[in-house]
DNA sequence: TATTAGCACTCCTGATGGTTGAGTGCCAAG
DNA sequence: CTTGGCACTCAACCATCAGGAGTGCTAATA
């Protein structure tokens, strides 16, 4: 049973209302607000068809009525409508993003903080994957007795570093010569492909110095491993005073979740198949301390590829046909401005 | 005026009943509390000559007492007695911080986490200061046509890079000689002292390549400055369900306090002076969103100086009397494994 | 002189109850 | 199908009241 055009109508204009207002709307504002000539009997019946099919739900029995997760859903996938990105906002974006910053750390940052400072919520970028990434050099550097500090450099510029207890000393020319065959040998290569040579070639091996070479493989795989794990999150006090949530218990659990990162980061990931905005209102995330937030993520694409996502994490109650272009934007813009550097 | 025994103990009474509960006292509550054979009236004559002190304060007419800052200073200074740390939280201290763990990042954070879950409050560790790192080896790799990665490596086994624009390429062989140069130069001295050279000595050429000198000397200048502001902290959320708290208004300006770290750096290095576990109670710190809290910090020492500080910090209203030992501690099994890595 | 019992007073807290207003569901008339 | 009417519900607000904890003061006591 499909909806009929003034129901859809009305449930535009009740949902928008009730994010204007953030309070349960009734059948005389909604009456009065939609426009159109009807009275609120009307819109009542409306409202209990509505209801029985599950967009809307009433806190209690002489309380206006809110949208569930379902009314949302539908709401921004058939009734929404995305506004252009305003232009103060675009402005600050391009002053924020717009610039040739030399460090990847630091632009992420920024998408983060501006993400979180245009919607008043809480952003985050995943950082990007290196998985792609190649291994531009490696050296080995004797820091005290037994202990050689291993030094990854990628193509892009990452750098990440190791400190390695070794059994013996090793001189600094046995070092050299380590980090010259690593250079030869790999340097260049995708770093999956370093690692997968490394494990088959060291399998059996046992030489000291063989030990450094397969530290130094660790290193590498945990440069692939860690960002699974890294997120940058800014703002998460946002939520404090979000109303919807004052109920501080859920507010920890909340706080907590986005903390540990570990589910968020997994929630994720799995929305970097396609290209486009994407939303997880409610339960649909599948979360259980998102249950009452939404989050709203896009993808960003750098040298054409796809290597991370970013994007605010709010109340259901939120602006979406703002908060939409506004994270679109903010993720072409880190994208470009991760191509630059 | 000297306060004679009986003020003592009662308030040292008070305050312990006020630390358990975190209600006011009254008068009869207190002089049970207490032991001594007294009765209310007696105590409440006491109570209003501390009062009158500025040791204890009461909320309004008919509430019992509390105490204000004054009252806790005198309390940790003359009435404290502090306990040895309970060994399961030394079991755990020993457990997080007592191994070998190679990376000084991970040791930082562990010492952080720790503090946090032990006093279920904010724990916070200030980095450790690198004036005194010596310059252990240089790197100077050509990402792309001109951009320069500059790798800087200090004794500790501290790695930082960044990415230099130059006008124009350069090539590999010049970089090379670039690094040989610095590193031969430099190699083992100060940091602070390799910076002060090279701004002498770079004072007015403009040679390319030394615009790749200046630029690395400049990172190397960062690498002093900033961990000026460098500052972990764990744990934020903790301070949520403090109920002294709870009016959200003060919540959030604390919280976006400690977020922003400045003045709370500012406030830590004054401390980094002593040897010696320090607080600040309440208005102490001067500095208005802690007036509410306490903060206890203690200096960590590596290899006989004091390279940083760490600490807690809490409601005002916290057990002293344990968490004083938990952050000596901590300071300690921190300074140790640093001393060792 | 220090301590204590007694007493009047203050003020928070929680319960009670009434009123108001927004909102609903349903029914019968248009 | 729409609408006005109507009875009903319920949260929110407010005033009131009793109870209790605690105080300060005073006068008696040891």
């Amino acid at each position: 049973m499909a909806m009929d055009e003034r129901a859809r109508h009305l449930l535009k204009s009740l949902i928008e209302q009730h994010i204007a207002n953030g309070v349960p709307v009734g059948s005389r504002q909604l009456a009065k607000g939609a426009g159109l000539n009807i009275s609120p009997a009307t819109v009542r019946n409306v409202m209990a068809d509505l209801e029985d099919e599950g967009y809307l739900i009433s806190p209690h029995t002489s309380a206006g009525r809110i949208p569930t997760h379902v009314g949302y859903r539908f709401f921004v996938d058939a009734l929404l409508r995305v506004v252009p990105l305003s232009p103060e906002s675009h402005q600050l974006l391009i002053h924020r993003l717009g610039h040739y910053i030399p460090d990847t750390e630091q632009v992420l940052h920024a998408a983060t903080e501006v993400l979180s400072e245009l919607t008043h919520m809480a952003g985050f970028v995943r950082v990007p994957r290196r998985a792609n990434r190649t291994l531009r050099h490696v050296d080995f550097l004797a820091l005290r007795e037994k202990e050689v500090l291993a030094i990854f450099v990628t193509d892009k510029g990452d750098v990440e570093n190791r400190l390695i207890r070794t059994e013996h000393a090793l001189s600094a020319a046995e070092l050299n010569q380590a980090a010259n065959f690593f250079n030869e040998s790999y340097g260049g290569r995708p770093l999956q492909e370093v690692i997968q040579h490394l494990q088959r070639d060291l399998q059996q091996s046992r030489h000291e110095m063989d030990r450094i070479l397969r530290s130094a493989m660790e290193l590498g795989e945990e440069m692939l491993e860690e960002d699974q794990q890294r997120m940058l999150i800014e703002g998460e006090f946002q939520l404090l005073d979000l109303p919807e949530l004052a109920g501080s218990e859920r507010l920890r659990e909340l706080l907590n979740a986005v903390r540990q990162k570990r589910d968020l980061v997994h929630l994720l990931d799995g929305s970097m198949r396609g290209s486009e905005v994407r939303l997880f209102i409610g339960e649909e995330s599948g979360f259980a301390p998102l249950s009452d937030c939404s989050v709203v993520s896009a993808p960003y694409v750098v040298d054409g590829e796809v290597l991370g996502v970013l994007g605010v994490i709010g109340p259901m109650r939120m602006p979406y046909q703002q908060i939409i272009p506004l994270v679109d934007g903010t993720a072409h813009l880190l994208g470009r401005a991760l191509s630059q550097s």
